[in-house]
RNA sequence: GUCCCGUUCAUCUAGAGGCCUAGGAUCCCAGCCUUUCACGCUGGUUACAGGGGUUCGACUCCCCUACGGGACGCCA
């Protein structure tokens, strides 16, 4: 048999970092295995799943490149499948309608709480055959004595008590199934064979067993992944700000940066901190996946995202940046090669979003001057310094940075003067104080026009400052 | 409240009884490099939740306590 995993999410909303990682540690598993991955949309509950949330999640499944098998499966297509199976099981007795109104439910969990007990249904309706013409759910007969055990590729041996367990509803009143049962019928026939997800369906499983059971079908393996916490140590939500896959993007992350992001967390190979997606698949294993939830931590992420635009192909990073330099109205095309730009700013910015700033005076003058930049370098003499070296550079026939460099020191030396007295205006001057890369590299990539006329704008700047 | 799961630097983690005076990474600090800002390099501060056992020896095994998270829904 085939290994084959999936990704189940519920259409309720984005793709979120935490789902995202449980995707990529299902996905690298097949990976990693040879096996196949399928998607698939949990949207039973039909009061909240929407269609942008599906295409959100496809989206975002896209993005970083999380590419399955099979699917997407959509759980609101198989409900006469569902139905078979809740028929089976209530034609067999192990299940059976029941009829208790919404109140005697609540009352009865606020007895039990009052009680110190952990709420559960009490099997009211266990054995007195409900009538089906009589409003009605259908609940599973869960079995009252033993215990379930199962052993967590993560965690090890996991036993609960059938005591714990009630008797849980696989059929709602209107008809639909509902989740517990869908997610059995569903890993069954799908021949899902490693249940990855989040560990807050650790109590779920126990029940799920019991109805693999019922049904006579073979129980599958189940790994349980830890939750990504938010900065503050509670669940990830929207108020950790960006939790969504998407938001990433916009903000200038690269998808193999986040990936990376997240498949160290929680998930370690020794002391190795980059890995390529194909490094992933080679070492990923659920056994190295730790049993502690984890927070996530943004400063990290933007370290490993300047990693990956510093050394990946600049063709590339310049291809991802295009978008972010349109959103301040640039358009690269017109001005310096937008690779050799990202070749010169690189190291400077941790997202897509920073370098399209810093390197934003290649093609457009700035506003304004930075305060503390132009405080520093335009004192003195500076304008003198800028009209001598207005000169050799407006002389220039080659705008290379070889001469480029040339016409700055043969100025340093017939002021003698420090290099930095002409340079720290001159780079000023032309760049408004924004990190950049060596100064003839600058002028070169400026350009001979702009570098000039910002020259005379700096000149006249200093001399409308005195 | 009941049940389940967890607990190594601020954060992500290494560690599978002696290799640990606990290693790496991010962050922070200092220095170097330097025509800006970065990158890079060097160094530094900081952790085994607490208490009992087991053992010649415990970060590693067992128990208890504390703390954190999750579940307890006709949500998934």
């Amino acid at each position: 048999m085939t290994l084959k995993t999936r990704f189940a999410p519920s259409p309720t909303g984005y793709l979120h970092v935490g789902g995202a990682r449980t995707a990529l540690f299902s996905w690298l598993h097949a990976r990693h295995h040879g096996g196949r991955f399928v998607l698939r949309i949990e949207d039973t509950d039909l009061e909240r799943s929407t269609a942008e949330s599906v295409n959100a999640i496809l989206e975002g499944m896209t993005w970083l490149g999380l590419e399955y098998d099979e699917g997407p499966f959509y759980q609101t297509h198989r409900f006469d499948r569902y139905n078979q199976v809740i028929d089976a099981l209530l034609e067999k007795g192990l299940a059976y309608r029941c009829s208790c109104s919404k109140e005697r439910l609540e009352k009865l969990r606020e007895e039990q709480m009052a009680a110190k007990q952990k709420p559960r249904y009490d099997g009211h309706c266990r054995d007195r055959d409900v009538s089906p013409d009589e409003p009605h759910v259908i609940r599973f007969r869960n079995p009252l004595e033993g215990e379930v055990e199962f052993q967590d590729l993560i965690r090890g041996r996991i036993a609960v008590s059938n005591a714990e367990l009630d008797d849980l509803i696989i059929r709602r009143s209107d008809g639909s199934p509902t989740y517990n049962l869908t997610v059995v019928v569903d890993d069954h026939d799908m021949g899902i064979t490693h249940v990855i997800r989040g560990d807050d369906h650790i109590n779920n499983t126990p029940r799920q067993i019991n109805l693999y059971q019922a049904m006579g079908w073979e129980v599958p393996q189940f790994a349980h992944v830890p939750m990504i916490l938010g900065e503050d140590g509670s669940r990830l939500s929207k108020r950790h700000g960006a939790v969504s896959v998407m938001q990433y993007k916009e903000q200038g992350y690269l998808p193999e940066a986040l990936l990376n992001y997240l498949v160290r967390l929680g998930w370690s190979h020794g002391d190795q901190e980059i890995f390529s997606v194909d490094e992933m698949i080679e070492r990923f294993d659920l056994k190295d996946v730790n049993r502690a939830p984890s927070t996530f931590n943004t400063e990290k992420l933007k370290w490993l995202n300047q990693q990956y635009i510093i050394h990946g192909d600049p063709a590339r990073v310049a291809h991802l940046v295009s978008p972010h330099m349109g959103d301040l109205g640039i358009d690269p095309a017109q001005g310096p090669d937008l690779v050799e730009v990202v070749k010169a700013q690189r190291e400077r910015a941790a997202t897509l979003v920073e370098l399209a700033q810093i390197s934003a005076f290649y093609y457009r003058d700035f506003e304004q001057y930075d305060e503390k930049a132009a405080k520093k370098a335009f004192k003195g003499e500076a304008d003198q310094a800028l009209r001598a070296v207005r000169e050799r550079l407006a002389a220039l026939e080659d705008w290379q940075r070889e001469p480029l460099h040339q016409a700055v020191t043969d100025t340093v030396e017939a002021l003698g003067v420090g290099f930095g007295k002409v340079a720290m205006p001159l780079r000023v001057a032309v760049t408004g104080g924004s990190p950049s890369p060596d100064l003839d590299l600058t002028l070169h990539l400026v350009g001979r026009e702009a570098t000039l006329r910002r020259i005379d704008r700096a000149i006249e700047f200093i001399q409308s400052n005195r």
